[in-house]
DNA sequence: TTGTACGCGTTATCAA
DNA sequence: TTGATAACGCGTACAA
């Protein structure tokens, strides 16, 4: 093995003290330009890397963000981890990942550890609102945090918010305006009660009675899920119409139907969530709530590196809330065209 | 701002030492159990979090292993990422991801970053074999780096190696098998020459002329790009098979096809790669060459600590090769039943 | 232009 | 059972 070179191997090799390679090392412009290349020459000889950690405790920074996710296979959840990732790169952070299988009490492990770990900031996915106290003890550390939410109201925290109820509301508004009457729902379960409630309220809204029979619960967004919720819910009820928290329930769902000789949107509509690829290429082109990846990281990010900036004021300053809001994308599957 | 507490909060809080605080929130048996607890008390109420990156600086140990991924969207990678985190998670490890577009630059730096982050071990899934020596270089200084390579062959290193020579091999001599004699592949570019070099080998070994012009590379694994490289392929060459580096590939070209009326497997055959969930549930099932995530992934953890256990002897121990063999998931677009 | 001294929060060694 | 001291690798104020 070979030891990981230190910078004061680089100052014994030359006789030069540690300070005088530490500043070298970053350019300053105190040093003499023929003892910086030096310096520079030896490092790169002796294979130097800089103690990262040695510099986080001292400058009390790591430039490491915390992100929190449920679940990883979720498209929209990672396409957005990745592309916060790449986003932060370009200013010198990295990003730790941490999922948390819809679980609080992953959530709250996953926020001790990167809190501990030292973290500059934290962009949550909340799973539900049980963790609010310790999101506050969070922030209250200066640590500032961003929620992510797709599901409930957190008045409490910053956080970019893709307004869901509203997917809902003009998907199931839509449905119903086709003349739909009896609309089902595939609820994702827990982080899409706003989906739920977006569905209701459009219900009502048309003049429909809101009935639990059409309702099944799953807890994680697959084909296999969405595939059984039509299982369950399609052969009574007289459904005409389906909504699903996202796209892989809906394609599920839509092969149930196919397999059953079914027309899709004559014997029923479908409409997913989130606008994956695989919308666009399904058998029959499914019609979706886009989820604005590119807009949510926009906001997420500059509201991010405001809070970074104003540190040390962060507890005055009052939770900002940004909303993005969601669009439908009309293809083939609800029979709108 | 509420100030983070330290263990020097706690000490003067309650008259003691830094020492006996440190000992006694670790629970050693040296320390008065009375003290002890009161220890433990005075931490939960001042909100007390151990700062991980002092801890790391002495242990010279960060309980963090770096996880390099070409693409996160490719479904088989994120996986892989997630299984491996829960892995870690369970052995006390956090993992930080860093992606490269499968850029052999971009994975030079996350290397760079992950060992400047003092990272205890590293898990790499190569682009491409640009970067040897790199990966030396941290074999060097003693951090752990397992290759999980779905391409090319890495003599010089730990490696988990999934057969993906032998998956085309099978998939492309079962098309051939089937009477096929014009048989495409879309080659999903680099870190997938094992697959394409394996196509080859079985056109050979079944008396197959190979035809560069019945192959159309891509960059990155999308239904866009297959149904792209299908309009590419399938109109002239006689083609009457297909085979994908991927099956979102394989779905974008099946989705081609059925637009244009073809019948499959009739008209024409399509083998994937990944035998992901959507493969399964896709209009027509595909038939795709499995990837074992759960094979890959616990041989990957079991040769990681492997070497986290022999690190001091790591130069001299001569790197190890695990093979996972994948296999054909036969469904309905090949034809074979 | 370069060097000395100290501090970051924690653990480890040794003494009391 | 507890405390004083040094060490981890680096950055910064200040001195030379």
């Amino acid at each position: 093995m070979t030891r990981r070179a230190r910078q004061e191997d680089i100052a014994r090799e030359l006789g030069l003290s540690i300070n005088t390679v530490s500043l070298a090392l970053k350019n300053s412009k105190r040093i003499n330009e023929e003892t910086r290349q030096k310096v520079h020459q030896v490092a790169k000889a002796l294979n130097y890397i800089p103690n990262t950690i040695a510099r986080s405790l001292v400058e009390k920074k790591t430039n490491i963000i915390g992100f929190i996710v449920p679940n990883i296979m979720n498209p929209v959840q990672i396409e957005t981890a990745q592309t916060i990732e790449r986003k932060l790169i370009k200013k010198g952070y990295n990003m730790m990942l941490m999922t948390t299988d819809s679980d609080k009490n992953y959530e709250s492990y996953a926020l001790d550890i990167l809190v501990s770990r030292q973290v500059d900031g934290i962009f949550l996915f909340p799973t539900n609102k049980q963790n609010q106290d310790k999101i506050k003890t969070v922030r209250d550390v200066n640590i500032p945090i961003v929620l992510l939410s797709g599901g409930s109201y957190e008045p409490a925290s910053d956080s970019v918010y893709m307004n869901q109820f509203k997917g809902a509301y003009i998907a199931a508004s839509h449905l119903a305006q086709l003349g739909h009457r009896r609309i089902g729902f595939i609820h994702g379960g827990s982080g899409n009660m706003e989906k739920f409630m977006g569905y209701q309220q459009a219900l009502k809204d048309h003049g429909l009675e809101f009935d639990p029979k059409l309702v099944v619960t799953v807890d994680s967004y697959s084909y296999e899920q969405g595939y059984l919720s039509a299982d369950a819910l399609l052969p009574a009820h007289n459904v005409t119409a389906l909504l699903a928290s996202s796209d892989y329930l809906a394609l599920g769902a839509l092969r149930w139907c196919r397999e059953r000789g079914m027309r899709v949107p004559e014997d029923m509509a479908i409409v997913g969530f989130d606008n994956l690829e695989a919308a666009r290429y399904a058998e029959i082109p499914l019609t979706s709530v886009a989820f604005k990846v590119e807009q949510l990281t926009t906001s997420a990010m500059d509201l991010m590196f405001e809070l970074l900036a104003e540190q040390d004021k962060l507890s005055s300053r009052k939770p900002e809330r940004i909303v993005i809001e969601p669009s439908l994308e009309i293809r083939n599957t609800c029979g709108a065209r």
